[in-house]
DNA sequence: AGAAAACTCACTGAAAACAGTGAGGTGAAA
DNA sequence: TTTCACCTCACTGTTTTCAGTGAGTTTTCT
């Protein structure tokens, strides 16, 4: 038979929270054992040893310490807890971010409730768990660096760019200026500025904003 | 016998909305009517004057249009719409600018649940409700200063884009150049220059890209 | 009627983007 | 081994964007 799962919810919105609840309630196999309203209530928390949850849904945006600051206190000082972060940004920058910190799901607070229980489940057999949007930002974003790496691009190749121009149009995304690319890129200028050009070419767009949208729509960012 | 309150629901982020419906389902009065995801749809859905809603819970910041647009246009239009704010920004200004546009309850999403019942009766019966934390502010700012419980993220712009804002704002996103945009506008180059320079300040973006990415991600496209 | 917000235009100067051209070096493939 | 795509850098010149400041007009709200 099932243990139960046991979850832990951090949000800064007391309503969300409930909603949370509310949904999670639903499930005989899911059960919440607590909850915080800042990110240092949450390490508060979880420093004690006793009886914590299996799960922390962890909202990113939160007073005092943000979802950030909760992870990176997590892996300085090596707790191994499952943690499925629940955000309204979905940009793939974040993601990544929050996955870099050992994160093991990410929900769009734009999705349904159901996506949590599915997540809750997953995360705490191991799994991994992303909802579709996050997905596709994902896998996009991950076959730009399959291309990168030089195996098996040529399907999920993004037209013909190269992997130069690749980072070079990540780092536009950022809004950095041309200089600034260079500076992080250890490159001349005038080599970001041939990148910038090439791009402009084979996207067939006038502009950086056409850089951006077709950015966008092909979730590089 | 009371009749039943008839409420409506808008926030962009689902998994809110349904908290909301499940703190609603505890209480037999009140019965959802419906929900929506940005204020455009809030506005699709008050203008057919079939079967509307008595309450309209309304969240701040939406994409497409937000709040305030909200409560303009029912001001414009002379909809007498009871609503009931909802928002994460403890902000006094916040709280008088939605008071004057004609909202009759504010709650901030730091509080409880119960808080909507109560706040939904009060309301429907043509009172005000204002949760305890929105008083004090209030009354605070009346006697002084301007009151910003917790932080007031630059990200939300009490000033939403106006409409001469939003024109400049799509033909950017058209890769029209400044002089380009001011030839279709019939309008000087100076004029269009002073759009960006405000869309730039009002969105918190380094350059055009930052514009683009705005846009794309809040559909003005 | 008066205040506030929005709309419009102007000028300057600096920074950045865009356009065109050329060219040396590398590594992989034909 | 030669070709070719990719990476890198350079120079010139033009166009565009960005930043700061100011100011007149119209519309809207109080």
């Amino acid at each position: 038979m099932k243990e139960k799962i046991y979850v832990h919810v951090a949000d800064d919105h007391k309503i969300l929270i409930e909603g949370i609840i509310a949904v999670i309630n639903t499930d005989k196999d899911i059960e919440i054992k607590g909850y915080s309203l800042t990110g240092k209530e949450v390490i508060d928390w979880f420093s004690k040893k006793a009886n914590n949850a299996d799960v922390l849904i962890l909202d990113i945006s939160m007073p005092i310490l943000d979802g950030f600051q909760v992870l990176k206190y997590f892996k300085k000082n090596k707790i191994d807890q499952k943690v499925i972060v629940l955000s309204s940004y979905d940009d793939s920058r974040i993601v990544q971010e929050v996955l870099s910190l050992g994160c093991k799901g990410y929900i769009s607070k734009n999705e349904a409730g159901e996506h949590i229980l599915r997540a809750i489940k997953s995360v705490s057999k191991g799994e991994q768990y992303f909802s579709n949007d996050i997905q596709s930002i994902l896998l996009k974003s991950l076959s730009g660096e399959i291309v990168t790496k030089g195996k098996i691009p040529d399907k999920f190749r993004i037209d013909s760019l190269t992997e130069r121009e690749l980072d070079v149009l990540k780092l536009i995304m950022k809004e950095y200026s041309s200089l600034q690319i260079a500076e992080r890129m250890f490159l001349s200028v005038y080599t970001i500025e041939t990148y910038r050009k090439s791009l402009l070419k084979k996207l067939n767009v006038k502009n950086s904003v056409g850089l951006a949208m077709y950015a966008y729509k092909n979730k590089i960012v």
